[in-house]
RNA sequence: GGUCGGAUGGCCGAGUGGCUAGGCUCAGCUCUGCAAAAGCUGCUACAGCGGUUCGAAUCCGCUUCCGACCUCCA
């Protein structure tokens, strides 16, 4: 009896049964980076976040549109008038193009995306490449009444929305309290009340990036391109939304207001937020200064990295926490998922390996213990993916793999149908779902014929005794991280 | 200040009103030429104080501590 897929929807901080407005199609939305600079490890939890729930969501079957955006347009207050945006504070520092910093960065984030097995989007749309879109989206708010323009800039009214509309349930938050500590900005305050947000800010003279409009040059608001672009492409309603916890507001909760005020209709129907990454407790942010690159995590190269890690170890190390918890970065954490994972694998390759026999007496009791494995583990997956609960279930399994292998548990003992389900599970949660299996996983044929040569080499000199030669020979590879493991039937390694 | 969330064994990290999470570490055993790997066994925790209950780490209240958001942030 499968479990039903259950997702915790911040709108009603309930875990809510999953059900696409269109099955077999599923739309689901993420907010992308804003390319300014390179993503860091925290951003990069989120992203693997939503990697994994398209990859369920697809391995249940369903048709799923992923879109996920590139933030381009850098934005600038609020208020407007403040300045450069990130993007063009960039430019300036490293005398290059805004779209210089563009694609520098989006391309440095695709790499580091690869390198963590993340699946690309269906579609990753640019800001920059739907001003049109977010123009006329504008267009229908003000339309509406539920905007105002002020000097080349257009804001949303929340109070005037607030009259028909509620506004501040995705994040709990009511305008009151809002009104009370909303600090006075610098500068300007065209708005109406403090509380007011930016569609469309009319931008300084000197500004590199900026476009016309009906209300003269200048840059959308940063809540409204992830409004527009996936009204566009997943329609004005659709499934899934996902980010950072720390978008809920307002990014997230401007974004339901003007769904509504165009459209007049709720955007989003599941609203996924993933939590934090954190150094001794708080947010992995750039401005702490306790945060670090992927790629610096991966070489071993920052002042709080002892030791390199290995991509897939750290993304190991992810899984082992539920997405919806505050995951606090060490060392000592990293390395002990790094040892756990290098056992998952090993039980990994060891199940591929393994073929089935009927050669054995049955046991029933076996047979139910390894399907009731295979069932939970989706059921844990069900409940909100549960990837923490997924990880043990896939310690059960290797402990059952791996005793198959050693011949503790002899595997005709199960029934070729459990055998492959086990096989089958196991391998989708692996490669498919979680996607931690080894992605460098190139097939060496010079190394495999080399570890052969030189494994038949030692074994030539311990079946004389030669153990001086044979502990030679392991000692120098394991220096080069190859692990050798002598078992029943004959030697095998690995490569860490 | 406002809103929300969290405090779990040596470390990380799930979870449920009563039943072993799991990983790492540590100790012992099996296997092994010796190791490693693998298997088995052991180590029983839920911030504090009250309350509800036959029974709470799990529900309620209070206290202490920590964090996130309220400003760009995944």
């Amino acid at each position: 009896m499968p479990s039903e897929l259950k997702i915790y929807n911040t709108l009603s901080r309930e875990k809510e049964v999953f059900k696409p407005l269109n099955a077999p199609f599923v739309g689901l939305y993420a907010c992308g980076p804003t390319v300014y600079n390179e993503v860091h490890l925290g951003n990069l939890r989120t992203f693997t976040t939503f990697d994994v729930v398209y990859r369920y969501l697809t391995h249940l079957g369903y048709k799923v549109r992923y879109v996920r955006n590139i933030t381009d347009a850098g934005h600038l207050t609020d208020d407007g008038d403040g300045g450069d945006s990130k993007i063009e504070e960039r430019a300036k520092l490293e005398q290059l193009e805004p779209m210089e910093i563009v694609q520098k960065y989006t391309t440095s984030f695709h790499e580091v995306c690869d390198i963590f097995n993340l699946l690309p989007p269906s579609i990753e749309p640019t800001a920059t490449g739907h001003i049109v879109e977010q123009i006329e989206m504008v267009k229908r708010i003000l339309a509406k009444g539920y905007a105002y323009e002020i000097n080349g800039s257009v804001y949303f009214d929340v109070k005037k929305y607030m009259e028909t509309h509620p506004y501040g349930q995705l994040s709990g938050r009511n305008v009151d309290d809002l009104l009370e500590v909303t600090r006075e900005l610098s500068g300007t305050s065209d708005k109406k009340n403090s509380y007011d947000f930016a569609l469309w800010i009319k931008t300084p003279d000197n500004a590199l990036q900026k476009w016309p409009s009906p209300w003269g040059e200048g840059c959308p608001g940063w809540h409204l391109e992830c409004s527009a672009m996936s009204g566009k492409y997943l329609g004005h309603q659709f499934d899934i939304h996902g980010g950072g916890m720390d978008l809920k507001f307002p990014h997230h909760e401007c974004e339901i207001a003007q769904g509504v005020g165009a459209d007049g209709v709720v955007p989003v129907r599941y609203w996924m937020h993933a939590n934090m990454l954190t150094v001794n407790g708080e947010k992995m942010s750039k401005s702490k200064g306790n945060s670090f690159l992927p790629k610096e995590l991966f070489a071993g190269e920052h002042k709080l990295l002892e030791k390199a890690y290995a991509p897939m170890a750290v993304k190991f190390f992810m899984m082992q926490s539920h997405y919806r918890s505050t995951l606090d970065f060490s060392n000592e954490a990293l390395q002990a998922a790094e040892k756990g994972y290098a056992k998952l694998i090993n039980a990994y390759t060891n199940l591929q390996s393994l073929v089935y026999s009927t050669a054995a007496q049955k046991n029933e009791a076996e047979d139910k213990e390894i399907n009731d494995l295979c069932e939970q583990i989706y059921d844990k997956m069900n409940d909100d993916f549960n990837t923490a609960e997924v990880t043990a279930v896939l310690f059960e399994m290797s402990k059952k793999i791996n005793s198959f292998k050693e011949g503790h548990i002899a595997i005709g003992s199960i029934s070729e149908t459990t055998f492959k389900r086990l096989k089958a599970t196991f391998t989708a949660f692996i490669k498919d779902i979680l996607a931690i299996d080894k992605a460098d996983a190139q097939d060496d044929n010079t190394a495999d014929g080399l570890m052969d040569l030189i494994l038949s080499l030692r074994k030539d000199a311990r079946d004389k005794k030669d153990f001086a030669t044979s502990d030679k020979i392991r000692d120098a590879l394991l220096q080069l991280s190859i692990q050798v493991k002598d078992g029943k039937e004959g030697t095998t390694w690995s490569k860490n």
